[in-house]
DNA sequence: CTTGGTTGTGCATACGTATGCATTATTTGT
DNA sequence: ACAAATAATGCATACGTATGCACAACCAAG
């Protein structure tokens, strides 16, 4: 039924491993040959079986990336990463984060694919040192994992935290909450980190009860706001651990009628395409991921290519930016 | 270095018929084997090669789906197709529609997929054509293609049009205008279709000058309503082809500092997350995705498993939402 | 005319799993 | 106690490509 090299072989009066290397530019085989090769397997309307190439060859050509599908950032490393893949002739097989264990181990683990780009794990993963051990190259993106022997490519943090508190403090504010994401990640405590550092740095103190931690999410932003708001001395500003939390807050205030910033400023961080729409204009810090994804690919290579060192960290720096949602508090209620 | 079932077999004392036989759940293999077997297996770590599971058994259970990436309805299609797919032990390997046409066509009849899911086709595409001529399972989804014999998976784009429309002229607008999809796609010419029967059917004349036709992404929506509203009768209220045109539509009514819907109302289609936030109170026609989603999953599955048959095509009722963009005229600008 | 080099092809086998069929051990029926 | 049925396992081979090595043909140099 389907049709094989063994059967563009016979066609073509030569052999299988003459067709073989005549379809795939091998120097060694005579230009008529090749020429005649070519016309027959087009002819029988040849195409190479995938599957068995895989097995001889030992690779697929093909990388998984491990991500959370309930968060929106994915889409847009996704879309960019498929380009920078797709550059280098290799497919993109999506694994979600959020499947059972035994799954997601196998899907990385079986063979399936020549390397893996994690974009999901928690500090407590176990994910990193199965691929370890079992000689998987793989890059850490956007997240890192301490003692992990694998690369990482992730941004500067620690630095956007600081940024986002020194924009908020720059336009006034004192009194200031702060949404922040999962302790379970390392963006997560890092942006936290930053931030608080910041704010210790310039005297300002952080009310405890104006902190509250949740998952990278539109709701963690939107529910997490009225509560804030309703207490006996709300915040004037609120730093946001990413910017579906701050969408997610800018709502809710839209909700409570609250201006943004008059009432309440918001700022977020990643630079999302949404931030910079005019009815957003969601002041944020600017994350290069056309940047990480080309460190991550990079590396990635290196490691297919049979490179084995030390795991690398790269440090992307990150960008303030200034649009409409940081602003100074006008109702005289900051301290 | 890798450890093969051949491996397993020897540790174990059986054959590597018996471990591959064991591993998988064979009924006749003894119950003690199986325990020693998955014992050994454990023991030395041991995961079957899926690549050369996927020669021996001509399957791959990976489904290609084939999107535009620049198009932001994927993330929502894609985050659900994968559990879907996730539910039946399927894996999901992403193809952008717009890489070169041959290796698109070596992705997805390679034999490195199972079957394919099309979100991106083009009426012309020839695509269908070639799945077809190599007997790879395929659907349709989001898309139809005349004279195809595929299954497709559809909405009633038809009726989204005239219930679109019909909102409109309910909250009493007569001078319209429309930012249309591209002519070369079924769902661009469906809503089109769908639209333009109402407004005749009410008596209604639309103003070719206000009609534009463009891709399905926000800087189509950015970009047009500057043009149509400089004119010298502009229109009162605006039909979207999609969502995201809509919200690039209400993003450039913004920037003009005019206010929705009173100087201008728009209504959508498709009813993305984002169309349901406060901020946006998008109207707009609601697609079920989660159900097409189902249908094309169930259809393909049944050509996976066989079944041969004539194209079906299943058409999935849409539902009118109503929120804050599509309401009256306060400007008396309108006829 | 011989030797050594080059060029183009074929032979044989590896890749690692799944599975039809033959084989042996065990149980059942009479 | 013996034939027949059943249960458990091994043997051999298929899946379709890539590739190391041997081989044949041809050519140039001595």
């Amino acid at each position: 039924m389907k049709v094989t090299s063994f059967d563009v072989a016979k066609a073509a009066g030569v052999s299988q491993s003459t067709v073989s290397r005549a379809l795939r530019g091998d120097p060694s085989i005579g230009a008529e040959t090749v020429r005649r090769v070519a016309a027959v397997a087009a002819e029988l309307d040849y195409v190479p079986s995938e599957r068995a190439r895989d097995l001889s060859t030992r690779s697929t050509r093909r990388i998984a990336m491990v991500v959370d599908l309930d968060n929106p950032l994915w889409a847009l490393l996704v879309r960019r990463l498929y380009d920078q893949l797709a550059e280098r002739d290799y497919r993109l097989t999506l694994v979600a984060g959020h499947g059972d264990t035994q799954n997601i181990e196998s899907q990385v683990a079986g063979g399936g694919v020549d390397g893996v780009i994690l974009s999901t794990v928690s500090l407590d993963s176990s994910l990193p040192a199965l691929l370890r051990r079992r000689g998987v190259p793989a890059v850490l993106l956007h997240r890192y994992v301490e003692g992990t022997e694998l690369d990482s490519c992730v941004a500067d943090n620690r630095a956007g935290g600081a940024a986002a508190a020194r924009m908020l403090l720059r336009a006034g504010h004192r009194r200031i909450g702060a949404l922040l994401g999962p302790a379970t990640t390392s963006t997560g405590r890092d942006r936290e980190a930053g931030f608080r550092g910041l704010l210790a740095e310039a005297g300002v103190e952080l009310d405890e009860t104006l902190v509250r931690y949740g998952r990278f999410d539109f709701d963690h932003g939107r529910e997490s706001v009225p509560a804030l708001m309703e207490g006996a001395a709300p915040p004037t500003a609120l730093f946001c651990a990413n910017d579906i939390i701050a969408l997610g807050a800018m709502n809710s205030a839209h909700e409570l009628g609250l201006r943004v910033p008059g009432d309440l400023a918001v700022i977020g961080f990643d630079d999302l395409e949404q931030a910079a729409w005019p009815t957003v204009a969601l002041s944020t810090v600017h994350v290069p991921f056309d940047d990480m994804l080309h460190s991550a690919v990079t590396l990635l290579g290196e490691r297919i290519g049979g490179w084995s060192g030390a795991g690398r960290l790269v440090i992307h720096p990150v960008t303030p930016v200034e649009r409409g949602t940081h602003g100074p508090n006008d109702t005289g209620r900051s301290v």
